[in-house]
DNA sequence: GTAGTTGCTACGGAAAGTGTAGCACACGTC
DNA sequence: GACGTGTGCTACACTTTCCGTAGCAACTAC
């Protein structure tokens, strides 16, 4: 039984359907944000996922199906599962992450 | 007794310290996201803020003292809890997210 | 047939989140 | 003094989510 998470549904806690309470929803969720950068250069197997992201395979399978719901990723057949066109338009706005990363952990190292 | 999320000390199921996994595991955190986005335009209250996103207030504070010790979110006596230099420039980053979660909206509700 | 890979599920125990109540402290007001 | 009000935060029992391990069913290769 897999929740929905899209927009127009109520986000949990929210109650309004706006569809950034149902993003931010959905990227909250545990595993969520790691799966989709994990998927950031090519597709990943299903094992290797859960390997990368190291979280078991019930959590794993639930996310991906959250994420396939969204439209964000699919499984291809052949490659294995991957981000759709909206995926990695997600993608773009999530990668300035990386870099804003690194400045925040010398932020924080310099007391 | 508060999880340390910091970048140096390893992610949640990352075992390496890199701080673009410290920072996803912190926001794939539950409420998280929602906690700086809800702080995007004025200081809130506790109280606000929980009944801003419909958390228990056991959570809230949770949340809370890690955006603190993450140098994200700072408690002002005068007008209650709001984001630091750091954490603005974090919801910068998260800001384009609002814009898209409406194309994405719309994505889904052409089929 | 049997070994490997695929996506995925079952299940018991551990951890995280919920909802309600309430504490301790400060302030203002009578 | 005793009250009410607002502050951040905690306690506790209940529920949901997540973890870790095992394993299934289908397909491929040999």
């Amino acid at each position: 039984m897999v929740k929905s998470v899209l927009p127009g549904k109520p986000a949990r806690g929210s109650r309004t359907g706006r569809p950034i309470m149902a993003l931010l929803d959905l990227l909250g969720r545990r595993w969520t944000l790691r799966i989709v950068w994990e998927l950031r250069e090519e597709p990943r197997r299903f094992r290797e996922l859960q390997d990368l992201i190291g979280a078991s395979p019930t959590i794993v399978n639930a996310r991906l199906a959250e994420l396939r719901e969204a439209r964000l990723v699919e499984l291809d057949a052949e490659s294995g599962y991957r981000l759709t066109p909206l995926g990695r338009e997600l993608l773009r706005l999530l990668l300035p992450l990386h870099h804003w990363s690194e400045k925040w952990a010398k932020a924080l190292a310099a007391g």
